[in-house]
DNA sequence: CCCTGATTCGC
DNA sequence: GCGAATCAGG
């Protein structure tokens, strides 16, 4: 079978589409998985999940068919044979200065990835309004001309103006977070708090189970996340 | 073992 | 250009 436009473009579609090699080579017909692979990549159409290729860890010397097959038995297509040829025996490299070459110069990491030095978790400080201070060391030269970025208003966006903030917290307020750390509107509840609670009344209601009353005595609610600060 | 895509290289 | 053979990860 040949490669005609039409089975090209059904190719692309399928291989586009998220079809396996091994489906859009049952549904051309005439035509093995590799065949398939091989056009595809031909045609510049790649990477798609690949198995192998997802991981670029460990570097791999990969030594390929310099190997002699005494007997190249090229099998009709359509039959699929299982295939064990383990070649173990040392075989010498009929074009070892090719693959020198390749191993030298050839494969040149096109990526030499400006590594930050690992991320290491930085401390911020946050200035009246939740803008994040800069500190000595943060300051980034490379961004001279005015970038494109969306000034950040003069006053705290209404999301968060009356919110309590980490820096709000006191004895007197409600610690109940709202939302998540890191998310721009995370912050507290920030209501009076139930006396002796860290949390408003509300909020020492989602914190406490309610269970009880049993003595005299109140027994010590259960400990939410270690428990409240006594101070 | 099966599957997958990537790659090599004789044709 | 084609695709079998092979590799290698899931």
């Amino acid at each position: 079978m040949s490669w005609t436009d039409e089975r090209i473009a059904t190719l692309k579609k399928l291989w586009e589409g998220g079809s396996t090699a091994s489906q859009i080579a049952e549904e051309l017909g005439g035509v093995s998985r590799n065949a398939v692979i091989g056009k595809a990549h031909r045609l510049g159409l790649k990477s798609r999940p690949s198995p192998v290729k997802a991981n670029a860890k460990k570097k791999a010397a990969v030594k390929k068919k310099a190997a002699p097959k005494p007997a190249p038995i090229r099998k009709p297509k359509a039959i699929m044979t299982p295939k064990t040829a383990a070649n173990s025996p040392p075989r010498p490299p009929s074009n070892a200065v090719e693959q020198a070459a390749r191993a030298a110069g050839a494969n040149i990491p096109s990526q030499p990835i400006p590594n930050k030095s690992a991320e290491i978790p930085k401390i911020v400080s946050i200035g009246p309004g939740g803008f994040q201070r800069q500190g000595p060391g943060d300051q980034q030269p490379p961004i001279p001309p005015a970038p494109p970025r969306r000034l950040v208003p003069a006053k705290p966006s209404p999301e968060i103006a009356d919110k309590t903030s980490l820096l709000d917290l006191s004895d007197k307020v409600c610690r109940w977070p709202m939302g998540h750390p890191g998310e721009p509107d995370f912050h507290f509840c920030g209501a009076d708090v139930n006396p002796g609670f860290p949390y408003c009344v509300e909020h020492c209601g989602r914190a406490f189970q309610a269970q009880l009353p049993r003595g005299a005595r109140r027994p010590p609610p259960p400990l939410p996340f270690g428990g409240p600060r006594v101070r």
